[in-house]
DNA sequence: AGAAACGAGTAAAACGATTTTTCGCAGTTG
DNA sequence: CAACTGCGAAAAATCGTTTTACTCGTTTCT
């Protein structure tokens, strides 16, 4: 084939009808798979399409209707296995109703949200799935709302009066990981969060708080919120520790907090679960395969997922309705890094003995 | 504003022409940046975009042309911190150009992989940056090549004649942690991977045990290569060790096989590093907050994706000349998993005094 | 003065599809 | 034989832009 003209035009709809000697319309019927068609002329166009490869051009084809076959998604972040698993599943159901996804990482930043949301609206998706940085009330669902777009919302919010939302039951887990805390013995526990996803972790928090004092209302539970980053929140944990406090468990309510509180362990020579308890909200891949294991709460990504595309899809037919919001369960894992208090010898590593 | 009719349509070219008393093409000048507008007319046309709130229609804008202002990008995955990374680069790479960034997984399959290229292919994207499932030389390499798509090919890739490629220095990277190895006195390692990977992993294999023979001849390097999952491989590495087989130290090619590897010493009782010493390809934030810290190798991610985007748009702005082969350094981070074969035991867990 | 150049703008043709409208024609009916 | 019915297909309108070609004055050059 030599140094072909690799260049080339692509053939469009009218290269296939004048090759198949009919109207460009008679080639959209027949691929629309219109009846009324003569048989004879539905075999030339399909030879036509056949002999010169030609394929629909979608962006050309939703040309003509308001709404474009293609659903944003916008997620904090790509580096986490969550929203990684979340982002996966959610293509795969786009693309099981004929829709691309159109991915976009807000960054952790709720200017950014608003930017690529006006972005998604220039582009006149059919509808938009927002995992907002903060919650519910930031001005990306603002913007979505002014410009009459549909959507749902997902993980960091809990329900709102415009769109529907589904998102992890983060109280239901917390408080059974409450549950177990107590049930183990444990009565001074120490909560660490970030407080930017204002809707999750208050609803950890409280979830949490709630049920281990109703349990046992002698319990005492500490929180180390800090506002913004993950650097402040390591800076306030050492402030915590070093202030003599001796929690004998820690519940993160979220991935990152899990990493500084156990290189904060680590730091000071503390080992789970001998000298301290932890478990985390959100599961990892590694967390089994660190010793000890680390307890954690895994949410239902694919649940989420599927239940956000549903709502979203209804939507865009046309469903009517007030706004639902859908509180996934999650499950809570208790692995190795969860004991009981009471082998605590205030700072000096113990010996590890563990066995397959 | 009680219950309007949200689901206006939007505000189209012709709207701001009317209403600015000017023809559409006026408009389309004006936003353009032609100089040749009266400054009367400009005016008009300004404000009647700041009244009806206009924008462009980007993919109507692009109609035009023949491509269109999209990059799209196909990761094996996006479960990883390294694929998150990525994708999260090229966007805001893309985003820099005036492009958007449309990602897709493969989901580690060569079949889905051609699918995406072929949607892509009929979005008539401007270019495309396929990270592929095993090497430059399967089947989405050559629809790129059949269509005359133009396209980047980064990470499990060393060099094409069609395509310029951008990958990790695998090999380089290797012989540092043979270097390494070596230097602390390992004489019997075992190196872990996937065959399917097969550009990246012959080169970090190769690149290992050269350098390895090379500075002691009498290492032995033994290699546990599952073909395509994970399950095989953790099945594969368990025999291995039940026949007996006892090096000091494991190199893992791959992240997945980093975690099957742990656990298997997990199972098994061994601490790293005084029972065997862990190194792994592919970092990750984990392995920084766990006891002990795992040494791995640090892909340039920043690099990759700013070469890659960086030979891309050269390609698409006409760039000709023979595709290039780029090969970033990577940094190999040694850390407490790694020591000195001798206090070996033979499976007895031994107890572990770190101190922070 | 007449030609050429230029300035400022418009109408119309693309781009690649889909959808609505119209049209020709064959067959049927009163 | 005129009028009606349907079928199959073509022609035209549409989506929102950009670009080309063209008009109509006015100015400048020879």
């Amino acid at each position: 084939m030599a140094h072909r003209q690799d260049q080339q035009r692509r053939a469009s709809i009218h290269d296939v009808a004048s090759r198949a000697g009919v109207s460009a319309a008679t080639v959209s019927k027949v691929m629309a798979g219109v009846t009324t068609v003569k048989p004879d002329n539905a075999q030339r166009v399909f030879d036509a399409i056949e002999q010169l490869g030609y394929r629909v051009d979608p962006l050309a084809s939703d040309m003509r209707r308001a709404k474009r076959r293609i659903i944003g998604a916008i997620m904090p972040e790509f580096e986490s296995e969550f929203f990684g698993q979340m982002v996966t599943q959610l293509e795969s159901l786009a693309e099981q109703r004929g829709y691309t996804l159109v991915a976009a990482s807000s960054r952790e930043s709720e200017a950014r949200e608003t930017e690529i949301l006006a972005r998604m609206h220039d582009w006149r998706v059919a509808g938009v799935v927002l995992a907002p940085v903060r919650n519910e009330h930031g001005p990306a669902a603002a913007f979505m709302k002014a410009n009459g777009m549909t959507g749902v919302l997902i993980d960091r919010v809990l329900s709102d009066d415009a769109f529907d939302t589904v998102s992890a039951d983060s109280a239901s887990a917390s408080a059974e990981v409450a549950r177990e805390l107590i049930g183990k013995g444990h009565r001074h526990i120490l909560v660490v969060g970030l407080g930017e996803q204002a809707a999750t972790v208050r609803a950890r928090l409280d979830g949490f708080r709630t049920t281990a004092l109703q349990l046992a209302p002698d319990t005492r539970v500490d929180v180390v919120l800090a506002e913004t980053d993950v650097d402040p929140l390591r800076a306030q944990l050492r402030d915590y520790f070093a202030k003599g406090e001796r929690p004998t468990a820690v519940y993160s309510l979220f991935l990152k907090g899990t990493l500084v509180a156990l290189s904060e362990f680590r730091r000071r020579g503390w080992h789970c679960p001998n000298d301290i308890s932890l478990v985390g909200f959100d599961d990892a891949e590694w967390m089994q395969a660190t010793w000890p294991a680390i307890a954690a709460v895994v949410q239902p990504v694919r649940q989420i997922a599927g239940h956000a595309m549903e709502a979203l899809f209804a939507r865009i037919e046309g469903g009517e309705g007030p706004p639902t919001a859908r509180l996934e369960p999650c499950q809570v894992l208790m692995r190795e890094s969860v004991g009981s208090p009471g082998f605590a010898d205030n700072g000096v590593a113990t010996a590890h003995d563990h066995r397959g």
